[in-house]
RNA sequence: GCCGGGAUGGCGGAACUGGUAGACGCACAGGACUCAAAAUCCUGCGACCGCAAGGUCAUGAGAGUUCGAUUCUCUCUCCCGGCACCA
């Protein structure tokens, strides 16, 4: 029998049309067996067309599909549109097209694109994100998220892309510029609708749900950075406070009703304050238990001293003594902080007290105001509701802020209320990761943008600052965040006090510190972070090392059984510029190269230590001390030669040679060790013996900071003769012994010394937490998701603001707010969108009161109708709700998502983030979990054939159109799935194809040797149970190399039966299905190849009779024979030895052992 | 800088849990068929030495573990992706 030949078109379009005439794919709504959702991410239908890019991952998609389907599964496997979006847009600006038209023309070529592959999709499913039907559910979406407050409104600084005129997300912003457009983006300050993705409802969930999916490493790691979790602590750093004219403050503490001097939290504030140098005056007022207005101000005004710098502070009752005072005393004051003030006659309730009847209830606020530079009222919530609005009434009288705490005990009665101390002097909130560096921060620095800078900058330095915030503002982000760029910033005069040691330091703003993240103010540690330590240097401010590296000896590690010996050690690294060599010695009793080193002899500092070391050594005398390099390195190792431990606290001096005088050096020494000049190449951790030879060869290089971990040194750890000049500038003297103490008041009684920087964190940030000077914190690089764009073509946002009522929900019964026809598509620029000059659109009533009301004329991104489309798929003609839940129940999750990795951090992110607040809120049964997608598969990038990416603009972009019509669909899909891993990123290669093309020319040609019968080959048998192997790891290409093979071998073969070939089509069908099926029904069925079930494969016939087995001598292959796959291992070992070429190898030596792997080898070892 | 991933012939790539490196395809060379060309078929195709049998070297570089390493461990180089004055 001749057969016609292989006619790839006419063959493609007759089982097109049979397919799509019948719904041949369409997915059950309640599948009755195993159910697979096998999901491609749905494209944006461009006027490009489709792109050879696309069919990739949906040829993958579809193979799998259809071999799950054979396996007798239910799938759904949809397509749809996502086609709101700026191309559309932009183009009707040009044309004055509406983007509906074009959009519906473009997915009309899409779709022609699309079908003419022979995906096997459920057409019936079909939706498309600018469908009304469809948008209605987005908007729905949104107001749910309103409703829950995870969409707010705010006037916020965002990424505005000026050539698009729209706000962009962060997610959308790449190195700075537009993600769509290149152009580099601008703060600007408008009005957007935001959505709360940083709740703590979701982020941790968003962070740590991504451990249970069957993702790429990479694109979870993209996830995980991008949300950027760091844990830390945050610490409050107060201000030292200016009264008038720069003057420091003094305060004067005024006790309550039956108080005194040492009672509730008076002494210790006292303490405090004046711990940092405060003048405190807390008078002991007479009468206690039956106090009289007169009397008691009388009492302050005749024994206190009160200037224009006092602040006065009044707890309970005394805050009623302190207005008294203020309004008699007339003269100004710095402040006033009332601490839980007594309350006025109309707000009492309870028992009479003493003191109702001896005080008057009125004030002249206006004195008190005029009076005293500031006011501030501190509440605590563990009081009752009627003092609470009593407060309230007060600061609105004296104008003053009402701060809240829950104090440490009701009414400000425990003996620490650091809430008090924390509103007397103002305090600077920083987050730092390391707060066990706290002690080694030297200064502080606030972002230009942080809000207390104007209030704490000095008048001396008020211009510089202004300056300088004025000129960072005109900076782009892009400008600000240049690496290379050498850092600035200004001071601001102020001065903060380091909580822990009570140190001032000086406080500076830099535009290396973002207002967005953290707090927007950091602790600068320079030792231990390089953008402090660059800034330090070039400002003169003090570095102070505070965590001493640790190395312990690999290959002599210290050893439990053996006594350790402590000692200070001194490296001087003398370095000769004439020669531009360091001197070494050479040792004669070990093989050891090192630096001069010795042991610092007690009242020598290291620096005549090495010094004395070098003259003795090697006889130099004439040095010229350049620098000590950083702080002290700890070593641990066993010293094999002394049989000890040692450990040494090591230092380093750089000398450089100043001249070759030298004395002679000793016999003894000479014996021991020759001096040598090395060059700087030479010194490499392999050759000397030095553990410490990584940190000084780094500070060589000029890196003194060092962020890594390690041991405490002082002031935390106060360890003797540490040599002063490690130390660049000294801690004042008593700050060592303070975390000590500190350490013992909360309960930690050590021993602290030698403490790791680890364990050091935890216990500082129990003591921050402890005294009431901060916490531990966390914080996310993540920001909230800007959702609105000024644009035209998008879903409506469904809010009406109503003068009276604010923002006011669409109701979900008028829902959709349909999208209106608009004239001009051109963004305004304005931050207004193109439906604000709609008036009768704009124009609306508010739905709660009726009364005339506007729309919210911001569009959604085009994210919104993309988080959620495989949701709809399962039910996409529901009019009633988003989906039937027992539809949702039946397919989600989507079992396999198949899409390019270009959307790691927007498409998924979001998507994740909607779905699990769908889960939160019920849409999505908890049945199924409040993970979207379960398995991810990226599919690589398909390059042109230079190895560029494929552009328009490049001209190398190949059209998929072009390939289908001259060598098939079934070729373009099969050489897609040959060129390599799914994965990976290939060139395109179009010589390439008729590879394939070739391929499926033979499967063709095979028909001619069909002859009836069943016989099944080995060969195909093992290629069932190889392309079901491949498929279901996704190894398409090798699935591809398979069948080549297999048509070689049966190229070969006398005959093909009807049930191989048949066999043959069938595992071929989900790949070629055109071809598959042409041949197939050639065969004589009636039936469709791709609705028969996936073939078997006998397990027992895969096993050959005969195998070839290797002999191995020394791991050399030296012999191959072919023996009876049954063979026994002593048969194979005799017939390895006895083999004629293997005799020569063994030398007549006896084997000294033969391993046998079975079936595979035999390896000889002489 | 930090975090991921990778590097195998002229090219795309293969090699299961450590066991014959280079499957399959492209390109290339030689041959058959043809008046000729295309198509098709056959043969060869990592490098070096050798007439050959065969040997030696080869999976980015260098070390290590092992009878045996593309595969495991360490160091380094380069490439790709993500993050990036993120405190």
């Amino acid at each position: 029998m001749v057969h016609k030949p292989y006619d790839h078109q006419k063959v493609e379009k007759k089982w097109q049309d049979t397919w799509y005439a019948s719904d041949a794919f369409t997915a059950p709504d309640h599948p009755t067996k195993h159910k697979a959702y096998i999901l491609d991410m749905f494209p944006y239908p461009s006027g490009d067309g489709l792109h050879v890019g696309h069919p990739e991952g949906y040829t993958a998609s579809d193979i799998f599909s259809r071999y799950l389907r054979m396996q007798g599964k239910n799938v759904l496997h949809p397509m749809g549109w996502d086609a709101f979006g700026l191309p559309a847009e932009n183009y009707a600006i040009k044309t004055g097209t509406h983007p509906s038209l074009t959009t519906k023309q473009n997915i009309a070529t899409f779709k022609r694109q699309i079908q003419a592959l022979g995906f096997s999709y459920d057409w019936t499913r079909e939706l498309n994100t600018t469908d009304p039907e469809y948008y209605k559910w987005t908007q729905w979406i949104f107001l749910k998220l309103f409703e829950k407050g995870l969409a707010y409104e705010a006037e916020a600084p965002i990424n505005w892309c000026p050539k698009d005129k729209t706000g962009l997300a962060n997610e959308e912003v790449v190195g700075g510029k537009c993600d769509r457009c290149g152009t580099v983006v601008e703060k600007k300050n408008i009005r957007q609708w935001l959505v709360k993705i940083t709740d703590a409802k979701y982020i941790e969930r968003l962070l740590n749900d991504l451990d249970t999916l069957d993702w790429s490493t990479s694109i979870k790691q993209s996830q995980r950075n991008w949300i950027g979790k760091s844990e830390g602590a945050e610490i409050d750093f107060t201000i030292q406070p200016q009264a008038h004219g720069g003057q420091e403050p003094n305060f004067l503490i005024l006790h309550g009703y039956t108080g005194r001097v040492d009672k509730n939290f008076i002494p210790n504030l006292k303490e405090q304050l004046e711990s940092q140098g405060y003048v405190v005056q807390t008078p002991q007022l007479p009468n206690t238990t039956a106090p009289k207005e007169v009397e008691q101000v009388q009492y302050v005004i005749d024994n206190c001293t009160i200037d224009s710098s006092t602040i006065i502070v009044g707890h309970s009752l005394g805050g009623v003594v302190a207005m008294k005072v203020i309004q008699k005393i007339n003269q100004p004051i710095a402040g006033l902080v009332l601490v839980a003030p007594a309350v006025e006659p109309e707000f009492r309730t309870g028992e009479e007290r003493p003191f109702w009847k001896t005080f008057t209830w009125d004030y002249d606020y206006n004195r008190i105001k005029k009076f005293s530079g500031f006011r501030i009222v501190l509440s605590d919530l563990l009081e009752k509701d009627e003092r609470a609005a009593y407060l309230g009434y007060l600061a609105k009288k004296l104008d003053a802020p009402v701060r809240e705490t829950t104090a440490n005990k009701s009414h400000f009665r425990g003996t620490n209320e650091p809430f008090v101390l924390h509103n007397l002097l103002r305090t600077i909130k920083v987050f730092t990761t390391r707060p066990d560096t706290l002690f080694g921060a030297t200064y502080m620095v606030l972002s230009p943008e942080h809000p207390l800078v104007s209030e704490i900058t000095t008048d001396e330095h008020r211009k510089a600052v202004e300056k300088y915030q004025k000129q960072a503002s005109q900076k782009s982000d892009l400008d600000r965040t240049d690496l290379a760029k050498e850092k600035t910033g200004v001071f601001t005069g102020a001065y903060a006090i380091n909580p822990v040691n009570n140190e001032k330091i000086p406080v500076w703003i830099a535009d290396y510190v973002l207002a967005s993240y953290g707090t927007g103010a950091i602790m600068a540690v320079p030792a231990h972070d390089e953008r402090d330590h660059a800034f330090a240097k070039k400002y003169e401010l003090p570095i102070v090392d505070v965590i001493m590296p640790h190395v312990i000896d690999a290959k002599n590690p210290p050893r439990s059984d053996k006594q350790t010996l402590e000692r200070q050690s001194v490296h001087a690294i003398v370095h000769d510029p004439k020669t531009d060599r360091y001197l070494c010695l050479q040792w004669k009793i070990f093989p050891w190269t090192t630096f001069v080193m010795g042991g610092v002899e007690a009242g020598e500092d290291i620096i005549e230590a090495a010094k004395r070391e070098v003259k003795e050594e090697a006889g130099y005398t004439d040095l010229h001390f350049e620098r000590v390099i950083g702080g002290p390195v700890r070593a641990d190792y066993f010293a094999t030669h002394k049989d000890e431990n040692r450990r040494s606290i090591a230092s380093a001096v750089l000398f450089t040679l100043a001249s070759d005088a030298r004395e002679e050096i000793t016999a003894k020494e000479k014996a021991k060790a020759e001096p040598v000049w090395l060059p700087l190449s030479a010194l490499k951790p392999e050759s000397m013996r030095c553990s410490e030879l990584p940190f000084w060869l780094d500070r060589l290089e000029g890196n003194f900071t060092y962020s890594g971990e390690g041991l405490m040194i002082r002031p935390a750890l106060p360890m003797s003769p540490i040599p002063k000049p490690v130390l660049e500038v000294p801690m004042s003297p008593g700050a060592a012994g303070h975390l000590g103490n500190e350490l013992q008041r909360i309960g930690y009684d050590g021993p602290y010394e030698g403490l790791t920087s680890q364990e050091f964190r935890k216990a500082i940030v129990g003591w921050l937490e402890k005294t009431g000077n901060g916490k531990a914190a966390t914080n996310y690089k993540l920001r909230d998701w800007v959702f609105s764009r000024q644009r035209y073509w998008g879903e409506p946002i469904p809010i009406v603001h109503c003068p009276e009522h604010g923002n006011v929900a669409v109701p979900e019964d008028k829902l959709p707010v349909l999208l209106p026809d608009v004239k001009k598509y051109e963004p305004t620029g304005t931050g207004e969108s193109p439906l604000a000059g709609i008036k009768d659109w704009v124009n609306t009533t508010c739905p709660q009161c009726g009364e005339p009301a506007k729309r919210e004329t911001n569009t959604m991104p085009q994210w919104a109708g993309s988080n959620w489309y495989f949701l709809r798929y399962c039910d996409p003609h529901n009019n009633k709700q988003l989906a039937d839940p027992a539809k949702l129940k039946a397919w989600l999750p989507v079992d396999t998502y198949i899409g390019g990795a270009e959307h790691a951090v927007l498409h998924l992110l979001y998507a994740r983030f909607i779905y699990k607040f769908l889960f939160d809120i019920g849409v999505v049964p908890k049945e199924v979990g409040d993970e979207p997608f379960i398995k991810l598969i990226n599919q690589g990038l398909i390059l042109a054939e230079d190895g560029q990416k494929m552009s328009k603009s490049r001209g190398n972009v190949i059209n998929p159109d072009l390939i289908v019509r001259e060598y098939g669909a079934d070729s373009l899909r099969m050489f897609e799935m040959f060129m390599g891993p799914l994965q990976d990123a290939k060139p395109w290669n179009t010589r390439g194809i008729v590879g394939v093309r070739r391929f499926l020319e033979k499967v063709w040609q095979l028909q001619e040797k069909v002859q009836d019968g069943s016989e099944l080959h080995r060969e195909t048998h093992a290629l069932v149970k190889q392309i079901g192997d491949d498929i279901k790891s996704f190894s398409l290409n090798t699935a591809v190399s398979n069948f080549m093979k297999w048509t070689n071998a049966a190229a070969t073969w006398e005959s093909v039966s009807k049930m191989e070939f048949g066999t043959f089509l069938t595992l071929l069908s989900p790949f070629a299905p055109h071809l598959a099926q042409e041949l197939w029904s050639q065969l004589g069925h009636k039936d469709q190849v791709h609705a028969q079930s996936w073939p078997n494969f006998d397990a027992s016939k895969l096993i050959a009779e005969n195998v070839e087995v290797v002999v191995q001598v020394n791991g050399k292959v030296r012999d191959k024979f072919t023996v009876a796959s049954g063979i026994s291992v002593e048969d194979l070992k005799a017939q390895a030895l006895g083999s004629k070429k293997i005799q020569p190898w063994l030398g007549g030596k006896t084997p000294k052992k033969i391993i046998v792997v079975k079936g595979k080898l035999v390896s000889i070892v002489i």
